[in-house]
DNA sequence: TATGAATGAGATTTCATTCAT
DNA sequence: TATGAATGAAATCTCATTCAT
């Protein structure tokens, strides 16, 4: 029986006020996490940073695990609204043109604020052990499939779903690092062109891999190729 | 001023018996670490599952920091050493036929003790914190880089070391993910394919991408899409 | 110097609806502590549970102390209104008839609602702690001596006041003890017997124990003391 | 299903300077429940009372509950060994040269440290709410029933347990009571006289009590007193 | 060298109470 | 009058680390 996930809200704002104080415990949240980290990160500290009270902290959020959660919730929302407006109007697009326009994003979202990112990337793993299920990974990975399922047709996978995973978990992954321990790649337009190189490459219909896979095509490509 | 990281271990180990309790004081600290994660992996909690008492433990390790940096160094050591044997024998194959099997080991590697991989690898970044350098990556990077740069002719990326990040980068991300999340994929040979696909697509001297790619392209593109 | 006990009102309600908020507090301090006990019951949860806010708690009672106090005023108030109305008729009756029906009284009030009863017992060390004095501990002595002295003559006990102390005392925790550990002894009808038994036995006038107690004294004390 | 009553150790002391602590805690925990009482005792101060820090007292004892449990376990376990060892020499003696005896050291027992057995007393409540049983009264209770056991034929009461119950609970009270609101009685023979002639009267074997009880016996007693 | 008792700073969380609205 | 947001002192408990034995 899993443990039901502890909500990471106790109580809505009624006045403004109170959700100016809510706010403004968010923020200071995001603030002490970048500076500290989440282990040094104290729940007073945070509080001190917001200007408010402990008292205050744990009238809105049930706990430290809530409050972070809280911060988390509202990161990734923003951040999957952002990503899904994105890809509405690339829908009709040629897909180099779309992949490019999606990974340019991927990147300018993180490199916002690329710190805070790095912080709430490393707290996903906690989150998965206070029972959390990142819901939103799971809607990312459907606005990708839907947006690959048209095109189903011109592409060379045919498990649609371990191509969106095989495609999200590198792109992902990949402009993560980047942000993380090569910022000079985000500068660096060519490195957009290789993450696409990379994500088309692997979509596109021509055969291209070899030995083990489907018959005809490995053949094919031996010759081609080596 | 970078502070100096701190020493992992206090003194080295002269008598075989002192060798023998370091040993089990690491094994123990990767058992309580799979247990309870690190936060509520506490230094007497690892004493008593490896049979000592915790002054022994501050014998040999500075610190809990140091206890498990050193055992991170441990598992990543083995795990290169693995990685490089297995890239010796591979010198000499056909690019596909390398690249699958090095997936491969890849994958196997993580799947022997899945959960300690992943408890490890979610320590990467307070290591970070800590101020240690990931040196197993720079290494892990360069096997990489001198297992592609005989055949960088025949490439079509043009900057080696991003080519390497790349790979290195959305392989590990591919197998990690895999073993985390869907460990489905680990039985599914399909899965190999694919991620054999992704390296072997991004690499091929083809252009793929269509519009892009090298020099004159980019400016094309430029005015293409922008 | 002994501190002045608190007052347990702030101001007396002067409106019937001020009224009935100040009996909703209450009866509502009654629900949390029974389901909560005295500690776990806060203020807030009080008010909660009486439908106002902690403010309006806080305009007609001064503190905690003070509502818990109120509360017990209450009920030990109409418990002793009770007992007293119960002890009128029986003011003519024979003693053991009179005993048995007190005994019954007693009982059966402090089964009406056992819970409240016994979690209002265990706050008395509590209000004694807080300098206040148990008054109506006092009113019931008073009201037992009362219908105890006009029978005295034929009484064996010689010192009164003891004679109420120890009667008191003795059956009220034969009741409470019941009521706590016993409940199967409340269905019994021979339950009353043996209380009854003992304090009439007690009360008798034949000498019973014999042995040491001085016999002559008894005369004398008489004469010497009351 | 009752949740297991959580230890009141939490390790044995294997040390001398150990045990020497633990001592120590319990000691000064007695000392701070009666200076403040439970509530304002707060483990930070029961520890530098007893000269150590709140770590040590956390080695010992898991937590307030079972600190408090553990001086509570460790009094009672005295007293009512202090009770069996005086029980035994009177198992042959007549019962009202024995009941005196025992509500005579009952009385002096108590007397001891009055304040102590106050404060102790006033926590069995809250042990209930801790889910721990009442072990001691339990043994009392049998200790109490094989005294009268042998002597069953010759007493009033037909209902052994019951009678017990009667007597420990009523006397229990009267002393207890008395130690807390009447100490005068405590230096007045004449207390020990009138609590003997409670038990001696409820126990003795003629017939006392009337209307309702045994026919018989009724219809004589009503004769005889009144 | 090994032991494990002792340390104590510091973390999270609660709750009686106040007071601006 | 009523509300409920805000306060902040204080309580319990943990755990990395030290050091006398």
């Amino acid at each position: 029986m899993p443990r039901r996930p502890p909500p990471s809200r106790r109580r809505a704002p009624r006045q403004e006020r109170a959700q100016a104080t809510c706010d403004a415990i968010l923020t200071a949240t995001a603030r002490v996490l970048l500076k500290d980290g989440y282990e040094a990160a104290s729940t007073n500290r945070i509080a001190q940073e917001a200007g408010v009270s402990v008292g205050s902290l744990y009238q809105y959020f049930p706990s430290k695990e809530g409050l972070v959660t809280a911060l988390m919730e509202r990161h990734r929302a923003r951040g999957l609204a952002d990503f899904e407006a994105g890809l509405v109007p690339l829908a009709s697009q040629p897909l180099p043109v779309a992949m490019r326009a999606l990974i340019r994003q991927v990147i300018s979202v993180k490199r916002e604020d690329p710190k805070l990112h790095q912080v709430l990337h490393e707290l996903i793993p906690r989150m998965r052990q206070w029972g959390l299920s990142d819901v939103y990974s799971q809607r990312l990975f459907r606005l990708v499939r839907a947006f690959l399922a048209p095109r189903f047709e011109e592409l060379r996978p045919q498990n649609l779903d371990m191509a969106v995973f095989v495609l999200v978990t590198s792109v992902e992954a990949l402009c993560h690092t980047a942000v993380t321990d090569r910022p000079d790649y985000l500068e660096d337009e060519s490195f957009v062109e290789e993450v696409a190189a990379l994500a088309l490459g692997y979509l596109r219909p021509e055969a291209v891999t070899a030995t083990s896979a489907p018959p005809r095509r490995v053949a094919r490509e031996r010759v081609t190729r080596m």
